[in-house]
DNA sequence: TCTTTTTTATTGAACGTTCAATCAACAAAA
DNA sequence: TTTTGTTGATTGAACGTTCAATAAAAAAGA
């Protein structure tokens, strides 16, 4: 069925397929043939349009975390610019949502996670990914406590959540997304709590 | 140079060249030459004394998980008995010791929690681990918090130590110890400054 | 409208490489 | 001489990549 215009739909089959297979069998056992087969399509187009497998590795990567980005700054576009606290609270969600917090894009992070320990690409991805969370968070604590302690507030979110992730990856129950929540609320109200000589910035 | 009693003595080595190899290539590419290579031995002697490649990386998981266990029993067993707060912050120190909180080890660990996604045995391993550290954190709270408020505090500062660790373990200037453990103090004293009304056996 | 040609998309067998496991052969110690 | 420990070449399976072959769609020509 040979058509123009392909390209956009095989790739999108394909990443989704990487991390059908990822799931499946671990990033180990992702195979282009298992890959290929789940996408429907032949081994050999994975070379056609990603150059080959490492190609398609690190554009699953990029999607996830294209993903990741998109579910934050929706949440973050519709709030009022000097709201603190609103915004942290977005940026907790849109890493709880992960457009879907399906076992395949959890298991898929965290193979890219050990991955990136030894591949570049990889990791430049993901430490550029790790900054974003980390200076977002900075930049909105900034506004209501001092620098040195806005560094450890930020730092400490960025843990809080990426932890809760972790073990909810890893958990065979899988992610409680209301509890995790909650627990980074917890963790952020407890650090603007000590910010009241600073700025009285605080929403609701 | 063949000896008795080399058993032993063969099987530490392995484990800590198979942590030398994932710290060098990571886990996808620690093949039994490799290791052996590191080991000083020939890579048959790998099946001869683990029956084969996953044999040794369960006992190198094994030994990790050992290690750590040892790693906060050090720190415990000085403590008095009722002395939930230090008992908690030896719990936080042994994790970020963790016999070394060298970069094999941290490497080793990060491809492990990836590898258990897929792995029985692995799987096994690594839940009990996480439920020790879960269950050992909710019964301190639990002395000073009823039960509900302790078992979100454990799960919060369960993920608040994981949290630190990896984002330690992704980070190109490795894991700031000093810095991970005071963040994971004041979560914890955080915790405890709400079981004002329930018991007062905080300490020092 | 009906060929013919060109372009685009795809297949899957073949190839070369790499790996873990095996085992016959060997060496030092008992 | 027997036992224990070790080697490393060999084996067969599995992998990613390549590419000649093919088929459908689009474009060009009649």
């Amino acid at each position: 069925m040979p058509k123009v215009g392909m390209e956009p739909i095989r790739r999108r089959q394909l990443i989704q397929a990487t991390m059908e297979a990822i799931d499946e069998a671990g990033l180990a056992d992702a195979t282009v043939v298992r890959i290929a087969r789940l996408a429907g399509v032949s081994a050999g187009i994975i070379s056609h349009y990603f150059g080959g497998k490492d190609g398609l590795l690190e554009a699953t990567m990029r999607q996830i975390l294209k993903d990741l980005g998109q579910a934050v700054h929706e949440r973050r576009k519709v709030l009022p610019e000097h709201a603190p606290r609103d915004h942290m609270r977005a940026i907790i969600d849109g890493n709880f949502d992960r457009s879907q917090v399906n076992r395949a894009v959890v298991k898929t992070w965290l193979a890219f996670w050990a991955s990136s320990m030894h591949q570049r690409s990889l990791h430049r991805l993901q430490h550029v990914n790790d900054r974003r969370l980390y200076s977002n968070l900075c930049h909105q604590f900034r506004q209501c406590l001092p620098k040195q302690q806005a560094r450890e507030a930020a730092g400490g979110l960025a843990a809080m959540i990426d932890g809760l992730w972790l073990r909810g990856a890893l958990a065979p129950e899988g992610l409680d997304v209301d509890r995790a929540c909650k627990l980074a609320y917890d963790y952020l109200d407890e650090k603007l709590a000590h910010s009241a000589e600073h700025t009285a910035l605080r929403n609701a």
